[in-house]
DNA sequence: ATTATCTATAGATCTATAGATAATGC
DNA sequence: ATTATCTATAGATCTATAGATAATGC
């Protein structure tokens, strides 16, 4: 479930100030990242905007692929730390949109996601593989929460549960793109219940879809 | 609808072998950009593969941006070519979904239009107006043709002809980052008209969602 | 006269390393 | 002894321009 938190490597002892400054250097890259992606930022701007000296800067991350690794698995620390034991079906859905919902006020997340989701893509890039990990872990984890969820012998032929999580993953990302290109703010959680109250007819178990309840 | 076509410059004369090189760098250009995004092109590399100096590139287009911008604008002319006098209602749904369908055998324009509509969302990039412009009249585009194809006011309150146009979109540019992903083929086509096929219960004039039929 | 093309190059960045100095922790 | 940090810099790119030459079109 854990996109390439398996892979961290055995830390090094680290000095408390070290680790402060480290932390900063991420903030800051995160940032830089979210602000125009990976290739277009840059190791000097990072160093400058955190206070630091380029060569600093790399004492701490050796190079820029890292500094991008370390911002993804911290990000992913957060997630995890909210997503652990969730429940599974409807409650899952309810859940899954107020984490959607309460990223509405972190534009900067939204578009470092958005941007780092698409720049990935070539093989080259050095964020493929743990993008890669990323949707095959999620679509899984989605399939997983929602199987018997849904009456799929009721729906069109041929979809299925992991139809379903395809659905609602494709979406959630597809209304990121509409809400960064548009100027009034767009309210995504809101869209995708109407969604998934569309759906309701096919719910096996009848839960009411919304975010508000079984908090 | 036809995003940043009406800007088109006024054309210079231009010399036939002059005009067969600048198709040939678009072509390339294209392909580059699909690589890898704008950012981690060069306009070297795009000349050598070209097989023109990167000076004599530079006469056709005077600068990187411009490159971009011509690249877009004559994949929204394809695009334009295809698309005019469509119909409305379900059959404008298939239309759309085997223009969807279409692409699928062009990897290489896929990832291009992945890439750039991320890597376009801030402002200083030089596709960014253009793609605002793209997501609003698709957005209106798709209202307008769908508008009274689905009876909103027997789907969850709030839910409007809009809701479903960006659900559609939304859908579709969310699947083409799971295809991207992806190792084994992933058929996105079918997997947006498996979601249709579920409205169905809500389309007004009850015409068969198939992208067969009707073509 | 205009268009197409080239070589050469200026000037800006950008990543990463070398090598030195200061501070911290056992 | 290790960690944190700096200045200086090598070496690679990258965009775009200057200025010249050849080919094309009225």
């Amino acid at each position: 479930m854990t996109a390439g938190a398996e892979s961290a490597p055995p830390r090094k002892r680290r000095n408390p100030k070290g680790e402060a400054r480290r932390e900063h250097i991420l903030d800051v890259a995160r940032t830089i990242f979210s602000e125009g992606g990976y290739h277009s930022a840059s190791i000097a701007d990072i160093a400058a905007r955190a206070g630091i000296s380029q060569a600093g800067l790399l004492h701490h991350f050796p190079s820029k692929p890292e500094i991008l690794l370390a911002v993804l698995n911290a990000r992913d620390l957060e997630d995890n730390r909210k997503a652990d034991d969730q429940p599974a079906g409807v409650p899952y859905l309810n859940h899954y949109i107020r984490v959607l919902d309460s990223h509405a006020s972190d534009p900067a997340l939204l578009q470092l996601n958005a941007m780092i989701s698409a720049e990935a893509i070539p093989d080259s890039h050095p964020a493929h593989d743990y993008m890669v990990r990323l949707y095959r872990e999620r679509l899984e984890g989605f399939t997983a929460a929602l199987e018997g969820t849904f009456d799929t012998d009721a729906m069109p032929d041929g979809v299925t549960t992991t139809t379903i999580a395809r659905w609602i993953m494709a979406l959630s990302e597809g209304l990121r793109l509409q809400m960064l290109y548009e100027e009034e703010p767009l309210d995504r959680a809101r869209i995708l219940t109407e969604f998934l109250q569309t759906l309701s007819a096919f719910v096996v178990d009848k839960g009411p879809i919304t975010p508000d309840s079984d908090a």
